[in-house]
DNA sequence: CTGTTAGCGCATTCAG
DNA sequence: CTGAATGCGCTAACAG
């Protein structure tokens, strides 16, 4: 069903289809009302593709993740997808999977498909090879990075200062009393390492030696992979009294695992993770966690790109605190 | 940047750029050498909506989410579209929000984008409005529901028992001892009322009078919703022995709220969630889940969807079977 | 082996 | 107020 067919049932011109369909202004009452029955009986649907080609816009905009799957990150894409519905934007959404070429060969399809802006999510896009892909492929293009940012002209960043985060958590664990820390990293990503400079900060600045400055890595971000470092954490250095976690989901499992071998938390082991997320209400102690206001950070994604996707200014580059939800882990 | 562009500076007509592009033979080697030089120089990346346009094709599959907050719905789109996408397809997924207009609505977005294909993910889709706007918007593309049905020619539905799977759960808890036992609804889809469903069954089924089938219904699916309408339970009902809930999310609310309360779990109270989700994996003690097995719901719905896209037979009706996962709340 | 022509479905001139 | 003609970027059929 296309508007020649509507027109010819109609007795009009194509044209005249399309001014009905697209409410313009000059048409005559009947004329407007026979079309308008036509398109109702067929429930005639306007072509996207051919629309947006005549009309060079698409109204789309693309949403890149690395892992749908991760609770922060589709809990950003869906306050950002709201936002940009309401603007009449068509959102769509696509997971990369980690490889770096991939990320980057998804910057191609998104140009493939003619998006008028781009949201990247976290700052695993922050990578050589999708600076080049952006480069090669939407130099043009209006796109924001949530927590995470490319020095290019036409990309904005909005990023959280987790590094200055987890050192306050640093100094929190240092006010309960607790001096032998470690850290562990769950995954290497860009805003993993800025949390783990600001823990090394943070214990520098406490006066702790280097080699007790105790950074740990572990193979797979999960619960289980969460359990498993702690246990190894705890073996390794049983005086230990602090963890900071690089992610809840990753604390939660050092919760469990501090259950299993019999200590108390937070009495001799305190434990503090990132993202304020679930998991930290559902453990039990209830976890003590850092906020990176990602609700507040997807909010300004959404806001610069709309003003992006409406010709305003580019890349800007905003900066949120983090803040410390004290529960009951530390 | 068009084929035209490309074609004038190397001095051929478009036609043959186009052959470049797509691979096809019969080209002479030093014409299509000097044609890729130029493609690679300008970066050029054909328009989707224009090729689309012409092949009368898109390659487009839509993958509609009521709320992609929801873990296990993303657990289950991250599979499909990991299929999907290496059979050559382009996946968009799209949060539909809670409103029954607003999902009818998505179908008509999709058709405007002319998708090839549709998932439907979670029951929530199973309504009149949705059934009525496929029928005037998509009624020939492949369609296939992730545990829901509709009955349309060109939808299919993969769904898993979970009636008869509360109904095991029912049965688990008497072989414990426990027959005092209330069931919560977290939310009003047609797959927790099938799961109710299987709840007074299994009830009845034990000889347990009708009076004493306790049914209760939340007003938000959240931990803290769970937690509340836990407390709620336990006052109202001081001698019940277990509860099962719809979802693992909920449950885990319910195992703090026996915690805070001083209340044995599993000796005084058995609790059961649905999922097997990574809730319950987190919480103390670890929660008995009826796993619905939602990845092998996904991969079938792929599948299945493949075989649509490929023009093979359509609406199957695809029943897989929940099982228990017992842990240590029972 | 390559160029010319036509048309996918639509919106937008410009005439009338 | 409406129709005919044109072109968006691309592929395919047909010539040559």
């Amino acid at each position: 069903m296309t508007i020649y067919d509507i027109a010819r049932e109609a007795g009009v011109a194509a044209s005249t289809v399309s001014r009905v369909i697209n409410n313009r202004p000059g048409i005559k009452k009947e004329t407007r009302q026979k079309v308008q029955t036509l398109l109702k009986k067929y429930n005639y649907i306007p072509d996207a593709a051919a629309r947006g080609l005549v009309m060079q816009s698409s109204r789309l905009v693309g949403i890149l993740i690395v892992d749908i799957r991760v609770a922060h990150h589709t809990e950003s894409a869906f306050v950002i997808e709201q936002e940009l519905t309401r603007r009449g934007y068509c959102c769509i959404t696509m997971g990369t999977g980690p490889r770096d070429e991939d990320k980057a060969d998804y910057i191609r399809i998104l140009e493939q498909r003619r998006v008028e802006g781009v949201i990247l999510m976290g700052s695993m896009f922050e990578t050589e090879a999708v600076q080049e892909s952006i480069k090669k492929h939407l130099p043009r293009v209006p796109i924001v990075m949530v927590n995470g940012y490319l020095d290019l002209p036409n990309v904005s960043g909005v990023i959280v200062d987790e590094d200055t985060g987890v050192e306050k958590c640093v100094n929190l664990l240092f006010a309960r009393g607790k001096s032998r820390l470690a850290f562990v990293l769950d995954s290497r990503s860009p805003a993993n390492f800025r949390k783990q400079q600001g823990f090394c900060d943070g214990m520098r600045r406490h006066g702790v030696k280097e080699e007790d400055i105790w950074k740990y890595e572990m193979k797979e971000s999960s619960v289980q992979g969460g359990y498993d470092i702690t246990v190894q954490i705890l073996r390794e250095r049983p005086d230990i009294q602090g963890i900071i976690y690089t992610i809840d989901l990753v604390a939660v499992g050092g919760v469990r695992a501090a259950y299993d071998m019999g200590i108390s938390v937070p009495d001799r082991l305190a434990l503090i993770g990132i993202d304020n997320s679930i998991y930290g209400e559902i453990c039990i102690p209830k976890l003590t966690t850092l906020d990176n206001r990602l609700q507040d950070l997807s909010e300004s994604a959404a806001t610069i790109l709309r003003e992006g996707l409406e010709g305003k200014v580019q890349s800007k580059k905003l900066m949120m605190f983090s803040e410390i939800i004290e529960r009951e882990s530390t």
